[in-house]
RNA sequence: UGGCCCAUGGUGUAAUGGUAACACUCCGGUUUUUGGUACCGUCAUUCUAGGUUCGAGUCCUAGUGGGCCAACCA
């Protein structure tokens, strides 16, 4: 229902438009293109969901096809993670291409433009050819090497191939108009010489397409209807017709580059080079820290793919420059989260709490429920006893009635349990109180039916029990950024902005049922955040990394203050 | 001193020539054994100037502002 009433985007207007022009359904067909040279981040999610999207909507075919064209910096291991983060994320890929099966037939196409007078081998250096390039405003001049024979550009192009010349010596270029306006227009490098090994092709190629050559013509191979790419691609577009001019036919179908804003998040960067160098500088832990915005940091951190997708499909596609508000994120990883995450208790920030009247070495389980969100999760058993950890926070002498923690003389319920009253408290040396003293009143079990258990105090607080507890290593992280846009001024450097405080690892002690936590398991910390199991916990040690805080108002009332 | 793209609340996106809306954020409130969730409410938007039209956020022109384009990267 909301289905058929949501609007379309842009993209999604210009296929129907197609399909009421002529396109039947069975024509669409889409692709993601990555590049295999570093790991996928959000950004790479909105053009997954987008494409994968569409295959969906319309049920037609989605090609996975690496864009391995440049053997310097492409390896396997970025071809199974990328394939790794897709699946994660949801998608099925009809099949699994590479640009790189498509070697042999571009070589043949290449060498029907050469016949065909539309391209050249250029034997100068690339300084040369950029000083022949002339600017956006200044048309540029031809090459010397620009009307070789027919005879002579196929024999240097075949000896290039055949890996006769050293690298830099020659090019091959398409032959188009050194006066456009459009710099891209003006006699494009179509092959270079690289005698580098290629992860799939090995050394079969020392000659390898760039990518305007090959994305285009790989697009038609597969019969890709709609080519979407970001908008820095607009001015390819223009060459992307003019090399697919040189080989459709009539009766197959021709693909459409179109392209759309790439979405840019707020409080991070993106770009491969500076994530780079975020991992080189160990100011993260990997390309997988949880602080990193890539989809395996995201995953790391406790994301959902579910949390993901919404988030994707909420910041929609269009063709402005944009900046998403990091909060918009949080908002669905706490939407999902809510829902599936089971509740238990940990203490962060412990404060000694000795319930005087509660027996000496007595202990009893109280029965807690899961989730109230979801009652199909049921409910365990927790241990209570005399001596408790609550949360410092949690406790003051003294507070105004807008506090509605533990005060002495008042009182809270402990959750799943007993309403207590602060008696007094002990402080060190440094004044710093070190143990609360309170009572409890025995009638008031959670649960109990008794009119003191139904009894209505205004504060609940989360605690575990000191004999029972299990200590964890907790990682609360924090934005790598200060800045919102850290990446886009003139006269700053991104690394400027790194925040300081974007991890603190500290110790915290949780409820015993999560002893059996395995890895990646998530939970909600109540009253704190949600949180998930890190990879590096071992049998004997867990660790926890903070995906997101919940929301506190209590944390903005203080502020205003 | 070029070409191309873009311009709607604080943020993102819709409105397809006919009442400017949805989500997030912010702020306020109700409920609550999580200061969570849920629910309700408040504030706030068409870059400017002309033109076309009965009617313009939408079409046209100009201006302004932002972005992209001179790798043997993708």
């Amino acid at each position: 229902m909301s289905e058929t009433s949501k609007s379309l985007n842009f993209i999604e207007q210009i296929i129907e438009e197609d399909l009421s022009n002529g396109y039947s359904k069975n024509d669409l067909r889409f692709r993601f293109p990555p590049e295999p040279n570093g790991y996928l981040h959000i950004g790479h999610a909105s053009s997954i969901c987008l494409n994968f999207g569409l295959g969906l909507r319309y049920d037609a075919p989605v090609n996975l096809r690496f864009d391995d064209t440049n053997p310097a910096k492409e390896e396997q291991e970025f071809v199974d993670a990328i394939k790794q983060d897709v699946t994660w994320l949801g998608f099925k890929w009809d099949t699994e291409r590479y640009a790189s099966d498509y070697f042999q037939q571009l070589y043949d196409w290449a060498v029907q433009l050469i016949k065909d007078g539309k391209a050249y081998v250029d034997s100068q250096t690339s300084e040369e050819m950029a000083a022949q390039k002339g600017t956006p405003t200044e048309p540029g001049v031809d090459s010397p090497f620009r009307n070789r024979s027919v005879e002579e550009n196929l024999s240097l192009f075949e000896g290039m191939k055949n890996g006769e010349y050293k690298e830099g010596t020659h090019v091959l270029r398409a032959k188009i108009d050194m006066a456009s306006t459009n710099m891209l227009m003006r006699d494009p490098i179509m092959y270079r010489i690289l005698h580098k090994a290629h992860h799939r092709t090995n050394t079969d190629w020392c000659i390898y397409p760039m990518y305007d050559w090959t994305h285009g013509e790989s697009d038609y191979i597969e019969q890709v209807s709609h080519s979407l790419c970001t908008l820095e691609f607009l001015p390819h577009r223009e060459l992307y017709d003019w090399f697919l001019d040189q080989v459709t036919s009539p009766d197959k179908l021709r693909p459409k580059q179109r392209e759309f804003a790439r979405r840019n998040l707020s409080h991070t960067v993106v770009s491969k080079r500076k994530l780079a160098q975020l991992v080189e500088q160990n100011i993260v832990n990997g390309w997988d820290d949880p602080r990193m915005p890539t989809i395996s940091g995201l995953r790391r951190r406790g994301y959902t793919p579910e949390s993901i997708r919404n988030f994707v499909d909420t910041i929609g596609i269009a063709k402005r420059d944009n900046l998403i508000d990091v909060s918009l994120l949080e908002f669905h990883v706490r939407e999902h989260l809510n829902k599936i995450t089971p509740r238990v208790m940990g203490v962060l920030d412990p404060l000694k709490l000795v319930i005087t009247n509660y027996p000496e070495g007595q202990e009893e389980w109280l029965e807690a429920e899961n989730s109230p969100e979801d009652e199909s999760l049921g409910s365990r058993q927790v241990p209570f006893s005399k001596e408790l950890y609550i949360e410092k926070a949690d406790f003051k002498e003294e507070a105004n009635k807008k506090f509605f923690r533990l005060k002495l003389g008042g009182e809270v319920r402990l959750k799943n349990g007993y309403i207590i009253k602060a008696e007094s408290c002990t402080k060190n040396t440094e004044g710093d109180i070190v143990e609360v003293q309170c009572t409890y009143d025995p009638k008031s079990k959670s649960g109990s039916g008794t009119p003191e258990s139904l009894r209505r105090v205004k504060g609940t607080l989360h605690w575990v029990s000191i004999k029972h507890a299990v200590a964890a290593e907790v990682r609360l992280y924090d934005r790598l950024f200060t800045d919102e846009s850290p990446d886009t001024h003139k006269d700053k450097d991104f690394m400027d902005f790194i925040n300081p405080d974007s991890l603190k690892t500290i110790t915290g002690y949780v409820e015993p049922s999560l002893k059996s936590a395995s890895v990646g398991e998530r939970f909600q910390f109540q009253r704190i955040g949600y949180f998930c199991v890190d990879k590096d916990s071992s049998s004997d040690k867990l660790v926890f990394n903070r995906t997101v805080g919940l929301r506190d108002s209590w944390a903005k009332i203080q502020q205003k203050n």
